[in-house]
RNA sequence: CGAGGUGUAGCGCAGCUUGGUAGCGCGUCUGGUUCGGGAUCAGAAAGUCGCAGGUUCAAAUCCUGUCACCUCGACCA
């Protein structure tokens, strides 16, 4: 490929809308081109970037057994309306109808279609297990697109279904599919990958884990334990902070207090000024035969669960409920003693269901004196780490918070979906059952814009050679000099035949005006052919990081440019 | 959806307060001199000033409405 004739532009400034490198490194270099809020075209180097992506993704996943299929980008309301989803999700589904004024959907995900493309396959417990993959343009109408091609509406994506006959057998494939995606994001070049225990979001199911780059631009948080090395996405927190109560932020918050309280008083704290519905569990310690109440609004089993674990306990037979309005004798048992209280007020919740005690002060508490109490209490912040925070698996206070780019995901998905579908099969035992899923995705585009944002400089991107646009770029310096145009045409024509992707650099423009543009290009291998070189009888190669510069005599280029990249290799 | 901001040539911006011939830099095109880190000189082309309505002799500029985009937050398979 001639630069001279590579469509799409590359320029000097910065545009204003990019606030991360990736992104102002991809506009300025003639990777993609703005379209409007998160649609972007890819132009040539990066649609050859994105391809070498893809096929390191397709190997690892033939290599798990995987079959390459499609599915259809649009699809049928009714098909999304088998599982719940077509009304569950929200606005990031977009819908429209055909001239028949028919609903369809533009796929954000295909679980569905999955499912109806095996349903009746899978009837036998015999296909199992198996699984199915697709590497296809995905729609979501983000409520907010950002950061180039970090977070779009329109993207390329893998994503993979796996069906299955037990829960064991999931778990055994989902451990082979973590493997694969540890080795595709090592042969992208990608270093700084971790996987961390996630939420499971809409896609449902318990049992997930993101694969996060590391960087500072990243906009999800992670909580990580330097010693025992736990990794979780901040919003699937397990995790405890201790605080002090200048510093409590977080929404559920868990007092001590010095002072024992008195269900009682604690009801008529809250009697005073809660006027939601309000659940109130008594919880006991089992190791010091103590009581904790938490007071839970809304529907928080998963949470209740989660304290349960962490605190030790059990739920005390003394279970009340109660309705808005609470009567501290509709209550119940009123001389239990309790040491520790849980704020949980929903009426601050997030979609985490997470929310905000901290503003216990506000409530007006008739029992004991809870001002002074709060103030001498210990502060625990469940669910939202801090740096520095406790550990929830080893205990150490050695919690670090980093900002990650989720690049992958994988997810436990369960029955949900065959269930939904009603997909069904017949066991050894001639029993009919539910087929278990996983199901797994990787964005290829974002892939890209991250392998760019953990691999660049100040003057462009630094590809890894295994995903590089090309292999080697060609620049000859004063091209209008007769000898420097014969020779690097020659060699151009060999790396070619031999089989090398090369760019060639021929134009007639100066020399900071050629490096320049191999730096925006970011092929790991430079080879200059110039006057100045031809004088020597040499070319002169060069890596793309700086790392490496070499001479070559003329007459050996050919093959000492296939040896340098077997080193790159 | 909440808060803030921006729409003027392909890109980056000035002009708006105080209404009066559409400006600058980069890029593009033509020609010259240059030539190892985005050279330089001369010349040229290119803009419905986001859109609609209003005020006015006159609107990029003032008023009203609207749309789009960006940032932060909310949300996020």
């Amino acid at each position: 490929m001639k630069l001279e004739k590579l469509v799409g532009d590359r320029f000097k400034e910065k545009p204003a809308d990019c606030i991360i490198d990736s992104h102002a490194l991809m506009i300025r270099g003639g990777y993609i081109k703005y379209v409007g809020s998160g649609i972007f075209s890819l132009y040539m180097p990066l649609k050859r970037i994105a391809r070498k992506i893809e096929q390191i993704i397709r190997e690892e996943m033939d290599k798990i057994d995987g079959q390459e299929v499609l599915f259809p980008v649009v699809m049928p309301a009714g098909l999304l309306e088998e599982s719940g989803r077509y009304t569950s999700i929200g606005k990031e589904l977009l819908r429209f109808n055909d001239r028949n004024g028919n609903p369809y959907v533009l796929g954000m995900t295909h679980e569905e279609a999955s499912v109806q493309m095996v349903r009746e396959y899978g009837q036998s417990y015999a296909k199992y297990p198996f699984m199915i993959y697709q590497i296809q343009t995905k729609f979501r109408d983000e409520a907010r697109p950002r950061a180039g091609l970090i977070r779009v509406r329109e993207f390329t994506m893998k994503d993979a279904y796996s069906f299955h006959t037990s829960q064991e057998d999931l778990e055994a494939y989902y451990a082979r599919c973590h493997q694969a995606y540890e080795r595709i994001f090592q042969r992208t070049g990608l270093k700084n990958v971790v996987s961390v225990a996630s939420d499971s979001g809409m896609m449902g199911g318990n049992v997930s884990h993101e694969f996060m780059l590391l960087t500072p631009i990243g906009e999800d948080s992670i909580a990580i334990c330097e010693s025992c090395g736990y990794r979780a996405n901040l919003e699937a927190a397990e995790s405890i902070t201790e605080n002090r109560r200048d510093e409590v932020s977080h929404p559920l918050t868990m007092v001590y207090t010095p002072h024992m309280q008195t269900i009682e008083n604690v009801c008529n704290f809250l009697h005073a000024d809660v006027k939601k519905s309000c659940k109130a569990v008594v919880y006991q310690r089992n190791s010091d035969n103590k009581y904790i109440i938490l007071f839970l609004r809304g529907d928080l089993e998963a949470n209740e669960t989660k304290i349960t674990n962490y605190l030790g306990c059990e739920i005390h037979p003394a279970l009340i409920t109660a309705e808005s309005g609470i009567n501290a004798g509709y209550i119940g048992p009123v001389n239990l003693q309790a040491d520790a209280i849980v704020l949980y007020d929903m009426s601050l919740a997030n979609a985490n269901n997470v929310c905000c005690g901290a503003n216990v002060e506000e409530y007006h508490y008739t029992g004991l004196d809870m001002q002074r109490d709060i103030q001498n209490a210990e502060y625990h912040d469940f669910a939202k780490a801090k740096d520095g925070g406790i550990c929830p698996h080893c205990s150490a206070a050695s919690l670090h918070i980093s900002r990650g780019i989720e690049v992958g995901n994988i997810f436990q998905l369960g029955t949900k979906y065959t269930a939904s579908m009603n997909m069904s099969y017949i066991d050894q035992d001639g029993q009919i059952k539910y087929p278990v899923m996983g199901c797994y995705g990787i964005g290829v585009g974002r892939l890209a814009a991250a392998i760019c944002e953990e691999s660049h400089d100040e003057y462009g991107p630094i590809w890894p050679l295994a995903i590089a646009p090309w292999q080697v770029h060609l620049c000859a310096v004063r091209a209008d000099d007769a000898q420097v145009k014969e020779y690097a045409d020659a060699l151009y024509e060999q790396l070619q035949n031999a089989g090398v992707e090369v760019i060639y650099d021929d134009r007639s423009v100066s020399a900071g005006n050629m490096f320049s543009d191999a730096d925006l290009l970011g092929v790991p291998l430079r080879v200059i052919v110039s006057p100045r070189n031809m004088k020597q009888n040499i070319v002169e190669v060069q890596s793309r990081d700086k790392s490496m510069k070499e001479t070559i005599r003329l007459e050996n280029a050919l093959q000492g440019i296939q040896d340098i990249l077997k080193q790159l290799r």
